[in-house]
DNA sequence: CCTCTTTTGTGATTTTTTTAACAATAACCG
DNA sequence: CGGTTATTGTTAAAAAAATCACAAAAGAGG
């Protein structure tokens, strides 16, 4: 009896938390030149135990091979398409301010397949402003260019005031997962997938662990 | 027999990430004049279930009252004391690039009393510039800063390559706390505390949920 | 081609986290 | 001021996640 590859089966939460960063040390690993690594090996350096690692790499398919491990670059090819960056993604940014620029200015995802599309505001001391190579539009427009230019996930760095509203654009225009940076917890139908990126949280967290040590 | 209110009892991982998200709500809460409520409606609020919350407060002393509920500001103030925000604390930061001057300039976190004392790099051009009152020092300065400024907190928003580097030189120095931007997992002792925003990853596991949908 | 070693994939076990249940306690109301 | 209701704090049960353990498979070496 072959093993079901069933998609129906629940990935845990906990599980889909340590994929990118799986994929990130094999990324280290494939540029250094190393070939082949072991569940052993591998998770010393990510920091997780052997059977951890292999378990939730079963989840996905069989990527090892007995007696020898995993190989790396097979591996970490695996986990891009499992993780959905085999083909790549078109974004577009909703509020143009601090947080907004850096990551337009730098757009680090690029080389990971997540294209910036457009980028929107609704002021217009903003608007019509190129910045790194992308000229900011009217919010206004954002609903139809969605819908027009094939684009799946939607970057919200409005303040939280509006965050709730521009994801609301987004959705009925039908974008499929939101990169939220405003701290609030969007409203959304169970089909649009939301991450969000609770900077402050992360700085209360850090402040309890000092305080508790 | 009264309960131990021993600290040396640990605090699950689970329940820390979940204390900010709480505090947010109360927040709100406040804001609104809330005076009272109930487990149950936080609960719903907050998006957890109403033992839990319970179970999690729990952990930290006895803040309702039964038959009543909770003060929402007795609860907020407390959560603040718990996670070491009722004192003031000093930050620095380091690499005043795209992410760190979207810090820099939104100070948001001033308003829960982290403050940002002072901010460095290594480029000539931005060392000496002023950005939102606070001029850029060379990062040769950092190490006696630290020790000569009562500061607690390090943010690092440097490139992935000199992360490391400058972790050790924020530990040498006296730093408690690393509130760290770069990819990268850095090696510290276990008396300082890190919390890591990834934000790449947080883009990959959207990904991956979008794809899996 | 056979033996020995390595290392996976996976079922069983343990640990951790979440949910449920309820007795104890305090507010509320007549 | 006593009975009723609401709601907590806490113990017990269930569910989820992590770890362990080992049989099965493949490579390595003679
Ligand atoms: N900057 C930080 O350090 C930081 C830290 C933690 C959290 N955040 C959160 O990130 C978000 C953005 O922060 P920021 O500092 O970049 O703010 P910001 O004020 O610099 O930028 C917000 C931008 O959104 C635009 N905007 C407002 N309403 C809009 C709407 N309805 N449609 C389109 N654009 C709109 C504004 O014109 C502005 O350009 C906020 O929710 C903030 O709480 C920021
Ligand atoms: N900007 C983004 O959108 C984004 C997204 C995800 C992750 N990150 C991560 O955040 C970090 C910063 O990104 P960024 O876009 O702000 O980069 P950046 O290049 O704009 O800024 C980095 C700054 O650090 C300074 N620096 C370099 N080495 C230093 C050293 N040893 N000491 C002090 N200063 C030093 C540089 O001079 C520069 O000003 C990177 O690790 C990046 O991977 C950024």
């Amino acid at each position: 009896m072959t093993k079901e590859t069933d998609e129906s089966i629940m990935v845990p939460a906990a599980v889909i938390k340590r994929l990118p960063k799986y994929h990130r040390y094999l990324e280290e690993l494939l540029n250094e030149g190393r070939e082949k690594i072991s569940s052993q090996q591998l998770g010393e350096i990510v920091g997780v135990s052997a059977p951890q690692l292999r378990q939730d790499l079963n989840y996905f398919g069989n990527f090892g091979q007995q007696g020898y491990g995993y190989n790396v670059k097979k591996l970490y090819n695996s986990l891009a398409e499992v993780m959905g960056i085999q083909q790549k993604s078109n974004m577009v940014l909703v509020g143009v301010g601090n947080i907004g620029q850096a990551l337009v200015n730098s757009r680090d995802f690029e080389k990971r397949g997540f294209y910036l599309s457009a980028i929107f505001d609704t002021n217009p001391k903003l608007i019509g402003l190129e910045i790194n190579g992308l000229v900011v539009k009217d919010v206004v427009e954002l609903k139809d260019y969605i819908a027009e230019n094939d684009i799946n996930i939607g970057v919200i760095t409005v303040p939280a005031s509006s965050a709730q509203e521009v994801a609301n654009q987004m959705i009925k225009a039908g974008i499929k997962g939101i990169w939220n940076f405003s701290p609030v917890d969007l409203k959304t139908p169970p089909n649009i997938q939301v991450e969000n990126e609770h900077l402050t949280e992360g700085l209360l967290r850090l402040s309890f662990k000092v305080k508790e040590e």
